[in-house]
DNA sequence: GATGAATGAGAATTCATTCAT
DNA sequence: GATGAATGAATTCTCATTCAT
């Protein structure tokens, strides 16, 4: 009985990613992913070439996609600091909406960042571009793009992570100007004298 | 563990650790690893109980004695900013000193991090105590502890991992002065208002 | 079957035979078949049983069409040498003018041969009715016609697996004549003293 | 409980070569071997990469064996036509003597072929050099040597290939001499003029 | 007649673990 | 302590066949 076509893949994509953050992408067979989604194993394959490629497609997309967003956010604002708060933001209401799909990224990221094409954008590149822009403004000192990026997304990313190990209390929305504050001030640290 | 006399025992452990950077802990077998090491398949179980408990040693082991070095290094300063810089560069010196060993912690972590036992001192113990302690000596805001501690901890591990990536150039040791003040910039960041 | 008017049906059995003919029956896949011949896969069972009932009627009508032809030239000559001669060249010409066709035959033999209802006219068939003849002419010597047959149609099969293999250079027909001749002169081996 | 080693290769071998005559080598499954030797699936990929090795492996050892075979008996005859008789009996001694090798080889020949080396001796290539000796002495026409060489063996693989089908009453020896006049005869036949 | 998604049994292969030597 | 062949359950994937549309 094929139901709809696209309501298979979102129940095996739904239920992929839950296992996945829940026993681990190689902890989770082909059979409990059918068996969750129900649906019969084979029927994956018309859907993924692999396990592999459902897994790389799954990161693939919605960190793409992410960084779509946070691409979106930035452009809304003038100034490196509304463009960092309204980043922030975005990590925070992402968290917030899907803290399943979130997990999912920052469990396998490790596995999956090398096989993303070269070119292709990321938060990553989009925090890159935006720590740029605010150094050629002069709103924050000339140092390596790359550091204040890193610094950045390290603030969010951690608070995050320990919302995952319950030492920070979800939501983080309301966290987020204070965190985005302190990225702006770690990221507003002098170049030290040389 | 370093005391350990056998041999054969570190040559496993050695490799164990390269291979499961290089391919993951599933991505390795007990044959990789008895290969790469030279020693026979069943060998390895002379040692440890199993390939999960070989992985969950070099984790918990590790990961142990790494939070002791940084509680050594925290210990040896009297104020928060001096515990600070000195935990950044316990960090920072780990990651030069053995990056392998590094990203093997930094890789597994969401699988093992769950197994230690509740009490176990981590590096983030360490961490969310020196913020305790900063905070009661009124050197940073009254913030939740965990929250200082995640931003610290967020910062030096995300250049790390952009180190691991090639987006920043190690060593580490250099910049462990300019993250540590970007650090405490964070943390010094006063709360909001309500 | 040629006179099926179906073009579906036709272009399954075309593209059916090229790619058991390259991969072997067991490794074309309905799949295969359907992508090849533009179909889809349940369009096959429209037509067939199953793969196994396509395979065997590939070779169980083209099997005993061509026992049919055999028939047809033999009978149109007098004597033993006539008829072997004719049924040669119609080997020949077959190789010549449907290699995929022969090679199909050829391959998937040993499979099938079981599987043909025990009173079919095949070439083997064929082949001994006309030594069985040749003997009561007393043409060529007593011995068992299956013998017989089975040395004429050794010389002609082996030459064309020669050709399929490259050894020999196609097309066959010009060789007709002289393979018919060494056959005769094989059969008409005198029977060895007892 | 590790048994002697050879003794479990040997046990697959044979039990494998067994199962591909009597159900076809894709009709034969690694756990129907694995059963039939009394030995794990697994075990069978200590000894071999896979069961496509195997397959090959049996082909491609025992092929090259028996062209070793028919050399030596070649070797042993001064004459064209010792030579011819040697070999007929070789073929039929091993037909006798291993009936379920020889269908094995005659079998799966066809999938096998092209994967031996390009160089390797086999029993085609010692009836060629044998007709191109004979051919050097004088002792035959000048024709294409390896259509002579097709004929020999047309001649006895096609006598064994009916006696496999029970049309021709094994065993093949008492034959040899008889075929091996017949194949003489073949291969004698005068170059038709031109 | 045709489509192609879905089925589910079964295939080959892997691999952690055991154990006789 | 060490060896490595053997185990056998589990895994990924294939594929002939079905059937709602």
């Amino acid at each position: 009985m094929p139901r709809d076509s696209s309501d298979t893949r979102q129940r095996i994509e739904r239920h992929a990613l839950r296992l996945f953050v829940e026993h681990g992408a190689d902890g989770t067979s082909v059979r409990d992913i059918a068996q969750a989604a129900k649906v019969a194993e084979g029927a994956l394959y018309r859907h993924y070439e692999s396990k592999d490629a459902l897994v790389a497609h799954l990161f693939a997309a919605n960190y793409t996609r992410f960084a779509g967003e946070l691409d979106a956010a930035q452009r809304a604002e003038g100034t490196g600091r509304g463009k960092v708060r309204a980043m922030v933001a975005t990590f925070c209401r992402f968290f917030d909406a899907d803290p399943v799909l979130f997990r999912f990224l920052l469990f396998v990221q490790h596995g999956q960042l090398a096989r993303l094409p070269d070119d292709a954008a990321t938060p990553v590149t989009v925090l890159q571009d935006v720590m740029t822009g605010a150094i050629e403004r002069r709103e924050i000192p000339r140092r390596d793009p790359a550091l204040s990026a890193a610094w950045v997304m390290g603030l969010v990313l951690q608070t995050a992570t320990f919302a995952v190990y319950g030492r920070v209390k979800p939501p983080l929305a309301p966290l987020s100007a204070e965190i985005a504050e302190a990225a702006w001030r770690a990221i507003s640290t002098p170049m030290p004298a040389r």
